[in-house]
DNA sequence: ATGAAAGCGCTAACAA
DNA sequence: TTGTTAGCGCTTTCAT
């Protein structure tokens, strides 16, 4: 007996009954591969083929299938999609933070995708600060393996290779490991901060490095040191601090370097963001950027020459590297035998915030014009 | 006898075997939820209720779980996560390309989010030139119901709100909907540029507007129409011309704007790709900016300030929108009770792109001193 | 040419 | 306290 009533609740598969044809109507919520289906009176299996593309479905098929598609406004869900297929043809950037830098690459990514076939997909795990370290690692394994057929990860730690997947790393941490890198040319680029600011005739010349434990950081330290040592100018390590990379980090070892009784009279920031905070803390002391103290930075990051003065920095191409980067990446998904080794040159732009030490007499402009 | 070989060949699920345990060891491909609950000798269920905080599972097992969980390196996988349970605390932020509009308001979001609990996932439908309308529907329709708790979409041109999902516009082509929105005073923005151009003396002053489909493109041709109605200075309709808001759309009405023989002597442009489009093709026909031409934008993208001469244009408050949005979706989705439409101010900012008109006659400042 | 059924990695009843 | 079970929306054999 209770077999019946079971029977009757049921409603059998091969019957796509009239209930269906009313729910499938007002459809208020997300449509699902199954509302599409039935709508179109055939099974989700059928559905599937049409929407990939296989093969083994009447034209007529097809065509009805796509009509109920576009008339519902049905798109796949990419969480469902990507856990059944493991492909989804979508990249991700992987970020800490969405912050200037990265939101630079993230310009030269975007063009580079178009016309790719790809989509894009940034991933900020949030952790700004850097407190907890390993978001690469985290962010990728709650990534890969669904949802993104590859990653490109910027200024990451340490990331562990999995196998089928493909990871290229934007100015790493650490050194080149086995890992696909773009990076840019930063000694070259620290000799060359600092020689500009040799040639200007500055001797007490000090640094706010980044965090030793990064690759970045090390390297522009150390061109710092050969310049200063192909020049001839012994470099005074009251002078070298760390700052980080970050505008708060870098607070504190700016304050201690300028209230020095011997203040540098030039400071090579390890980037533009604690450039930027050396010149507000210079400020802060009532000293005049570049009139007392000269500042120049590494990166140019838009903000660079949006501060008073405009910084004069490093430049990085950093829409170019995300741009290689994402193509490094497409290359490697592809299987395209190629180097995977990337890296680009730097150069000085000069701005506003250095002047030649010690400074040319002050000559007194007579104003014969004042613009209203 | 049949059914004897069947059951011969099933591993009993009660026995979790002694081959699972060499499975575990090596596994150099993405851990999952099964490895952890076979190297800890539990089941699934119970490593799943550990990860989420669940009660009803003894301490000791905790312990041992959330050990294997940090030795195996395990991420819960975004995508089979969500599928599941419809809560993933990641927010989206639907672009149709990663510009320097959409990466400031990134850049505001981001900051915002921290603290939150939410990870912010950026989607980028690659839809740059505009080509394909509806993005907006389809990144929501891939990502909404999976993935993302609530989405953020930038300048959508129509959103149709599904129920049980938080969505809010930052600059929605079309005028307040009942979508919860974010967008700046354009209209005030507008009246700000064109006056600010009147007050340098200019009468025969250009625009280039948006695509008339875009709300906030009509705002800023609005209130440059009202501000020369105030002024009492009629609006020359060979001068008003359709921009859209791209470098390359706005070439070609700039390129006619300025081979008028009666040539405007100022330019507001819908934007500041625009201006920048506009000051690049009054430099290829040999005209100065600004001794020739003003130009002013609108945005104040960090761009506009890097080029030459940098851009007179007026601010929207890019991150802070984003930081706006952010925190209204994050309110939304916790039901807090709110205002859902937020309007930013507007505010001119000089640099060097606009001038007097008539010129000031001009001085020739005697160089006393030359800087090496 | 089409559909039934299994299963991707996970969560949530419910049973034990 | 723990495990079994049934799906989330989709793709993919494998029958039919």
């Amino acid at each position: 007996m209770s077999i019946v009533i079971d029977i009757v609740f049921e409603t059998p598969p091969t019957l796509p009954a009239a209930a269906s044809i009313i729910i499938g109507v007002a459809f208020p919520q997300r449509v699902k591969m199954s509302d599409v289906a039935r709508t179109a009176g055939v099974s989700v299996a059928t559905v599937s083929k049409v929407v990939n593309g296989r093969y083994g479905v009447a034209a007529a098929t097809v065509e009805r299938v796509q009509q109920v598609i576009s008339q519902l406004g049905y798109e796949a869900s990419l969480g469902a999609q990507s856990l059944r297929s493991h492909r989804t043809n979508v990249l991700g950037i992987l970020v800490a933070e969405f912050e200037p830098f990265s939101t630079e690459l993230l310009k030269g990514a975007s063009k580079e995708v178009a016309g790719t076939g790809y989509q894009l997909l940034a991933y900020s795990s949030g952790d700004g600060g850097g407190t907890s370290i390993g978001w690469e690692r985290r962010s990728l394994a709650r990534l890969s393996g669904t949802l993104i057929d590859g990653a490109v990860i910027v200024t990451p730690t340490v990331v562990e290779t999995k196998q089928d997947f493909h990871v290229v790393a934007v100015d790493p941490h650490t050194g080149p490991s086995g890992l696909p890198t773009i990076d840019s040319d930063n000694f070259a680029g620290a000799v060359l901060a600092t020689n500009y600011l040799l040639s200007l005739g500055h001797r007490r010349i000090g640094h706010l490095s980044g965090r030793p434990d990064l690759e970045s950081a090390r390297l522009r330290e150390a061109g710092f040191r050969k310049a200063m040592a192909d020049a001839g100018v012994a470099v005074d390590e009251r002078l070298v601090r760390v700052g980080g990379f970050r505008v708060e980090s870098a607070e504190a070892p700016a304050f201690e370097l300028l209230s020095l009784p011997d203040r540098p009279t030039a400071v090579f920031a390890g980037n533009d963001l604690s450039a930027i905070s050396t010149m507000d803390v210079a400020r802060g002391m009532g000293l005049s950027v570049p009139d007392d103290l000269s500042v120049i930075g590494f990166d140019n990051v838009p903000e660079s020459a949006l501060v008073n003065p405009p910084l004069t920095t490093i430049t990085q191409p950093l829409q170019r590297m995300g741009a290689e980067a994402l193509r490094l990446l497409v290359d490697l998904i592809a299987g395209v035998e190629r180097s995977t080794h990337i890296r680009l040159p730097t150069e000085l732009v000069v701005r506003s915030s250095c002047r030649p030490f010690p400074p040319p007499p002050r000559a007194s402009l007579p104003l014969t014009v004042r613009p209203t």
